[in-house]
DNA sequence: CAAATCCTTACGTTATTCCGTAAAGATGTT
DNA sequence: AACATCTTTACGGAATAACGTAAGGATTTG
């Protein structure tokens, strides 16, 4: 079994569940994080000591406090371990049950399992964890009903994120173009950006840009 | 102290948590639900059977799933108690941070304390529960930062949420005043509805109707 | 009761979205 | 190179949003 286990989980009365498990898995080091930043800076340490952690488990979203952070998502800390430790194996433990967004972090992110939390989600964790031990891959609590093989999602790229993302801050088409000339991304012509737009639409079903953008939100894509 | 105490709570991961702090208080009785609608039926036959609980602390956000739900939320949970057994304590556990949504217990669901789900909630849990039994009243978690006496939010009426509710359905602004026509709520002029609206951008600094959802959105607003 | 004030509605102008069409550019095929 | 196809961009008109102004009605105040 393994055997330095790191929790990123700014929720307290999520973490005791969690350490629990741990500790009825007996696993000989578990330490718990409570903020993103914190669990980093103990991987890089465990890494360069050559006493490297073989598993994370973290939580996605983390309540902002007084305390200022570089790293404010769970998305953000396993970007910034990939590259310290790529090997390093990592459990998402997280309510969102949003398929594009488990997905992405499979795919982006090169995740070894994700639990999603609900009312049987510790027993979901423990079989995970086990899981992730014998190197299964792409590992999905039972409760989550979509199949990877489901394309519905996968055509909503990037590109598609970043115009949803401006448009709900309020930008006008004329200031998104302005946006992806500067950045260069392309297509950046209104007329390029207003299509895009108005496939969207008609792939959520949506009336307007105010209808797209509420859709865009209910399914975690903002 | 306390005697019967019922939690609500579907995230299993959490219920351990808050089941250990209501042992650690030493409260004879205590029992969990998983569903709203099992704590309602809970509630009504204490009291029927004239052994009623004391204190209920319940979460907010309930999952979906394959059961068929009449209650489907904490605020809807409380609504139901409150017309079964309205000298119950009800204390709510949630993640939740936004003002306006706490201020709305307290006044119109008249819950005893709220506390929120944190980094350091459990201990806040413990405190709150001590003061609903020695009767504070408005009891909040001391990481929520905002006063009762500030009157910032309570502006925002069930009129604007039904507006924003429209909105993010995809209704244009003629709609709007069509349905609102039908259910005879006032005013609705398309101009009035406008102006409405032109109000809640300035308040949430929004540039558009696109960006004002988004921000509703964010508040839990709709 | 009259004046003042606020709320609701109407109207007009401009900005932006919405939607179709077409030209220009890029890529691929023979 | 010539052609077909697809993508990107440009343009124009209709619908809606955005914004200012003002008239009419209800409520409050003196």
């Amino acid at each position: 079994m393994f055997k330095k286990v790191l929790v990123a989980e700014d929720l307290d009365s999520i973490s005791i569940a969690v350490v629990q498990v741990l500790e009825e898995l007996e696993i000989p080091t578990i330490h718990h994080v409570k903020y993103c930043d914190e669990g980093l800076l103990k991987i890089k340490k465990a890494s360069l000591e050559n006493e490297p952690y073989d598993l994370l488990i973290t939580d996605l979203s983390f309540k902002l406090d007084h305390r200022k952070a570089t790293l404010t998502s769970g998305d953000e800390l396993i970007e910034a371990v990939n590259k310290v430790d790529p090997k390093l194996k990592k459990i998402v433990f997280s309510i969102e049950d949003k398929s594009y967004r488990i997905k992405s972090l499979f795919n982006e992110l090169g995740i070894n399992a994700y639990v999603s939390k609900g009312r049987n989600s510790i027993a979901e964790l423990k079989n995970a964890i086990v899981s992730s031990y014998n190197n299964e891959e792409k590992i999905l609590s039972s409760d989550l009903s979509f199949s990877f093989n489901d394309k519905s999602l996968i055509e909503i790229e990037s590109y598609d994120i970043s115009i949803l993302k401006l448009l709900s801050k309020g930008y006008i088409l004329e200031s998104i173009s302005k946006e992806f000339k500067d950045l260069s991304i392309t297509p950046n012509g209104t007329s390029s950006i207003e299509k895009r737009i108005n496939k969207l639409k008609i792939y959520f079903k949506a009336n307007n840009n105010v209808h797209l953008i509420a859709i865009a939100k209910d399914f975690g894509l903002v």
